[in-house]
DNA sequence: GCTATTTTTAAATGTTTGTTTAAATTATCT
DNA sequence: AGATAATTTAAACAAACATTTAAAAATAGC
């Protein structure tokens, strides 16, 4: 009956199979990278969760919360819809700044292996009835927006951006530029779409 | 000094290597998963291509080709701007539609691991200086366009309908979609990138 | 048709994989 | 302080891994 105790071990391992599935996805982590990461001994990965596979759902859940809750909230604030969309895509921009592998993650696990993640995927069934579209479909009724579907909307807010920085290492190759090069030229495109979207939605 | 002779099983082996690589990526793929794909004894694989990663090295060749190839070639066509946008647009969307795992295979590899890679990835810098550049600049010049670089462009014509693709089962889990509703949904939404970018661009 | 070469095979190589064991250590509670 | 439970450890596990071997089979040239 001992319960308390060392949570510190438990959260280590958690941090750093985090780290580690986040830079080399669930194929290329073993177990020993994670118990190196963490500096502990190999055997407490299976000791505290029960198998690698299961370690990585309780990431991945994380993750995907990380991925989408954020944005989840700014689509059903109380603001207007102008303000909505400048503030859902610098989010998304916030968050792929400050964790530059999750989207290449998120994407990547997602595709190649969904069935085992259905569980997680159904909570991301919420983004389909948001605040964001209702407000969407007012301003179509009023006539200041063209018709369209929030699913070809909510791609702009939050997938051009983020394929900007999936695309980050082709980017810096093609275009010959350095890591600080390429945030200026993420921040610019961050404006740019912005402007696109509001260009292209208002008629 | 036999040389003619079984040049079937070779590329058999390329092409099973190609198709398990598509599917599962570097890290998801192991040697047996190619030979049994092949039908072929796994000797073979190490017998024609000395190891997994120079086969792999091989294939990511081919596909980074497949991948960029005709687009490059789309941007060096003698047609008028506008017209170019939505030629490079719809070969983005037919190249992604007929082979739905190249952007995530792509992305994903580049991502992970971008060192090894790098020999292939100097092809692209020829993305850089290409006769849409060229076009773009003096369409700014003339005043038609607003001023943009062609960094920021090319990602609209090819990532964000890629972006779209990539994230296919995520989007038919949120929506609760099938395949045909979801190939329905990327056509349209391709035509409205085409219109978004226009909207943008053209002052 | 015989020899030399290339291709294919089954088997084994030594590592690395995820996971388990059982003993040692540490912490907890009375 | 001593008994009990939780944690950590080193070692081992079998399975899967990429790769190699050496012999068998198929093919080539003369």
């Amino acid at each position: 009956m001992k319960c308390i105790s060392n949570k510190s071990s438990e959260e280590r391992i958690k941090e750093a199979a985090r780290k580690v599935f986040l830079k080399k996805g669930f194929d290329g982590t073993t177990s020993r990278d994670i118990a190196e990461e963490a500096d502990m001994n190999i055997a407490l990965t299976n000791y505290y969760f029960r198998s690698k596979e299961k370690l990585f759902l309780e990431i991945f859940k994380d993750l995907l919360t990380l991925y989408f809750q954020n944005t989840l909230d700014i689509f059903n604030k109380d603001i207007d819809f102008k303000s909505k969309i400048f503030e859902a895509i610098d989010h998304t921009y916030a968050m792929v700044s400050e964790e530059p592998d999750l989207c290449n993650f998120i994407m990547n696990e997602v595709h190649r292996a969904p069935e085992r993640l259905i569980p997680d995927l159904n909570f991301l069934r919420q983004v389909k009835h948001t605040q964001l579209g209702q407000q969407l479909e007012e301003e179509i009724k009023k006539g200041n927006i063209r018709p369209i579907g929030i699913e070809n909307v909510i791609p702009m807010l939050c997938g051009y951006i983020q394929f900007i920085f999936m695309g980050k290492n082709m980017h810096m190759k093609i275009f010959e530029v350095d890591e600080e090069q390429f945030k200026q030229y993420a921040l610019d495109h961050k404006e740019r779409i912005k402007e696109m979207i509001l260009c292209y939605l208002y008629i």
